[in-house]
DNA sequence: GGTAGATTTGACAAAATCCTTCAAAACAAA
DNA sequence: TTTGTTTTGAAGGATTTTGTCAAATCTACC
């Protein structure tokens, strides 16, 4: 249940590396990769990418967490939020099966 | 399962009024109510609330189709749409319970 | 305390996106 | 055709996002 922040924070302090080496791998100043752990800045899908690659840890994972922060997100501060989320989910199954 | 703008243009239609009408009401260009209403632009939290107004319907229900509307749009194209959205909806949940 | 490396913060600029207005085009009904 | 309605897209402004940079803060060690 991590956000894709606390995800890569723990997956590079684990490696012991500094946001410096993530940060030239994902070409953005180190600055940008610390507001991301935090949360303080979205990733970008190309970033989200990357670092599933750096990590060697599944794409499809990476993008979830950090689809699903971004829902939250977006959601924040509502008091329909779970509702919204339900009715979505019925939109978007709605959607595929019209395919 | 109608999106925000189907919602309101069938209100609209109902009640055989022209754009021009309620968007005086929400006090913005008619160009924009027929993009809201046909899906081309998002309205903002205000004039959801001035629509459920003016059509004399539950708040509540419209912000929930707004907000919902807002998260398929985001995650619209995603392979991993439906899945990220059941994330979303635990760490809401997670979240809540928190509190 | 002092030093070095790592991280965080905030000011600033550039780029991208969003929002609105407006006028013309398209459409519908009579 | 005329009248009223709706849609479209260009133009401009405003807002948000994205990144850089340098200074400040933190941490660990001597």
């Amino acid at each position: 249940m991590d956000s894709l922040g606390e995800t890569i924070r723990k997956l590079r302090e684990d490696k012991e590396l500094p946001l410096r080496t993530v940060a030239a791998y994902l070409d953005i100043d180190q600055a940008i990769l610390s507001k991301i752990e935090r949360g303080q800045r979205n990733a970008s899908r190309e970033q989200v990418i990357k670092l599933a690659e750096f990590f060697k840890i599944k794409e499809t994972d990476l993008l979830v967490s950090w689809l699903s922060d971004k829902l939250v997100y977006e959601v924040a501060d509502e008091d329909v939020a779970l509702k919204a989320l339900q009715v979505a989910e019925e939109k978007v199954k709605y959607q595929k099966q019209k395919k």
